[in-house]
DNA sequence: ATACATACTTACTAATCAGTAAGTATTTCC
DNA sequence: GGAAATACTTACTGATTAGTAAGTATGTAT
């Protein structure tokens, strides 16, 4: 059949993408994904031999996204107030969508993962947190951006603020997930 | 055989929020609870029919222990600073044991759970919230604890902050968790 | 034109899942 | 001592799980 070549393969990691953000990487099955996609679950196998290949395939696709948004951001030209605020609205994305972080999501099935798992999502994280320091960094040494402590535990403090801000919103609603947002602006935005 | 009455039901439930909080609740089965307790998965089904009402008894349970909790903290007596401590010191011990806060947890499959359990969990985030928000209100009022925010959103950022801080602590080490809790104390106590 | 790689489908399998019906031992109440 | 409730075990079931081996259609390079 084969009408796109490999569109398939994108279509795959964009649905389990979706479901694990939606139901988590344990709810879902590839009998999920191959219903959705009106194909076999053996041509999901085709792509990615097991749900751990597909999971480390998931995250390897964040990696390459977020180092593409790290080097956007490597340009000075775009505000710190600016970064902070797309680094927030993919948060809120999630949000609207009725999604939580994909980090958070799998992170509640941690321990059931192979190492060559764990250690990607160590990166990502790594990766994440790393980036959003530098923004911190520099939106503080700008004069943009105010916080007391180190940039590193403020974009811990930070993320873990909207990665459970969105958690909490699924379960008791957008407004708490709003204020969550505007507090973390009102503070930090000079 | 029926050795000690009833404490099987309370081994489930133990083990049941063990198993959530290191697996996650859609990766444990009935299967890995009788073979750790040494009974046949048709004991689990007896004390709990279906997996929902295990889930939906061990929220239960959160619900009477933190019911519980406010109980003691309507103690004025008690300083606003050790009530904060108390409920840091809650998930500090999640940390150390590598497991994740319950309701982050079970959040992931939030979706994946019947409305009866949904109910409950949102009963047990407001408690929680509640009981949080009052310490903190308390604690400014006495002149213990200093924040900007109002008392809702500060406890929301603060439990935000702790709950995916535990998830971060997994993945990455302690030390991050730890740098999270020094600052949360180092801004909030006066 | 033909060989080969790609992208599947068909048709399974073995394991595990939650769940149940029926039987049994033990304790408790009267 | 007999009835009933409690706390299980035995012995299943049907559905779903991830995963595979073998076959097929289609496009591509020579």
């Amino acid at each position: 059949m084969a009408v796109r070549p490999t569109d398939t393969k994108e279509e795959i990691l964009r649905l389990g993408t979706e479901f694990i953000q939606t139901y988590g990487y344990n709810a879902f099955s590839y009998a999920d994904i191959s219903k959705e996609l009106h194909i076999k679950n053996a041509a999901v196998h085709y792509h990615f031999p097991g749900k751990e290949d597909l999971l480390a395939g998931i995250i390897d696709q964040y990696i390459l996204r977020y180092r593409e948004l790290a080097k956007t951001f490597a340009n000075p030209g775009i505000s710190s107030k600016h970064k902070l605020q797309s680094i927030i609205s993919r948060y809120s994305a999630l949000c609207d969508q009725g999604r939580i972080c994909l980090i958070g999501s799998v992170c509640a099935d941690y321990n059931t993962l192979p190492d060559s798992v764990k250690a990607r999502l160590t990166e990502l994280i790594g990766l994440v947190l790393g980036m959003v320091e530098k923004v911190l960094r520099e939106g503080k040494k700008k004069g943009e951006l105010q916080f007391t402590e180190t940039a590193r535990v403020k974009s811990m403090l930070l993320m873990t603020n909207l990665a459970a801000g969105v958690q909490l919103a699924r379960i008791t609603g957008q407004k708490d997930y709003t204020a969550i947002c505007n507090s973390i602006l009102k503070q930090l935005v000079v």
